[in-house]
DNA sequence: CCACCTTACTTGACAATGTCATCTGAAATG
DNA sequence: CATTTCAGATGACATTGTCAAGTAAGGTGG
């Protein structure tokens, strides 16, 4: 393997290792030793290839936001289911995140990713996102009703993430927001059923 | 002084003491050190009254839930104002928080106060929510309601917080989304409004 | 093929921090 | 006043992020 392979293996392997450390012990189960040790380096390695530790962990939320804008891109070019799905598809995809990568998920919204690269990872999102909602509502009331329906999305993502909408009676769905917010109508009738 | 009023006296110059450094200079600014200097007392003080550092920093989540379910309690019970008016009390209080203090938000929200504690108090407030928009909504559709409203007000707040509704065209006003969502209206005419 | 340079990575070291065992002095008790 | 109790202080230790110095293998010129 040529000298620039390796390297770019090895900034694979860091990753791979943070995220996977990450998702299944948490935030503190990230130490540079471990990140290194599953990657088959040692403990000084991270710093040929990120800044800092920060950066490492930056560097994940802004790959997770880059799957999420993916996700969203492929959702808006499906053509074959309607649109009102594709919106729903995309906001599922962002509670999606914290319900499989509940740590990676508190990630991406933490003060640590919150540098410009994050952010702006982020923005390519809600620009993706805002797509799906005019093609919904057309592209004048996209803003307000995209700033509302990403807010809600990441609400129930994130309360139901700390434990907080686990009463039966607080279960949301992601169809009823969109119903209630889009179509202006009261929730449905029967049993509100869990998100997803 | 007596034993236990100088218990008590440190105990609470402890939690202020964490309090304002995590307001100041974020969570990495509170350190049991800092903590004990500032309380007058020196780093292993805080063994004395807190199981570690962790059961400290949710005594903060904890009180600043009870902060607002009682503001919520007190929202209620003023009947000079509209039921409308105290929904939107209650959940601009949440958002007031990610404003004023969004350090303490984001540990309101964040797995080292996630004990069942926190959780506890977090349902206090959930229950006075419920009871406010019960007042607009009716006890039967409280829940479903709810669950929506507060979930997007978290979820206004965490984006705000994040740097993601920093666009102008993104800003999102409370009294829209209650508006949308009790009313089954599309948004209102006009600029909307920055929540608050 | 060899001498030299470049660089990805290792290792030793250090400061900061959470945590605990031990100690100390003053309050409480009889 | 003697003794007990307990809030708080202090020394010590393991862990961790970070960096300077070292090493060895890849790359390059002759």
């Amino acid at each position: 393997m040529t000298r620039a392979e390796t390297a770019a293996t090895t900034r694979r392997a860091l990753i791979r290792a943070a995220s996977e450390l990450l998702d299944e012990g948490g935030p503190d189960a990230v130490t540079l030793r471990a990140v290194g040790a599953r990657a088959g380096v040692s403990r000084g390695a991270p710093y040929g290839h990120f800044e800092n530790k920060d950066h490492l962990l930056t560097q994940l939320a802004v790959n997770a936001w880059n799957s999420l804008a993916e996700e969203a891109a492929r959702l808006r070019a499906n053509l074959e289911i309607p649109v009102r799905a594709r919106l729903e598809g995309g906001l599922l995809a962002l509670i999606a995140v914290a319900r499989r990568q509940p740590h990676l998920f508190a990630l991406m919204f933490s003060t640590p990713a919150n540098t410009p690269v994050a952010v702006e990872a982020a923005d390519r999102v809600a620009s993706e996102f805002l797509a799906l909602v005019a093609d919904v509502v057309g592209e004048a009331d996209a803003p307000r009703y995209g700033a509302l329906l990403m807010s809600s999305a990441y609400g129930i993502a994130g309360m139901e993430l700390g434990g907080h909408l686990t009463k039966e009676t607080w279960h949301v769905s992601v169809e009823q927001l969109v119903h209630m917010l889009v179509d202006h109508t009261p929730p449905g009738p029967g049993e509100p059923g869990r998100a997803g």
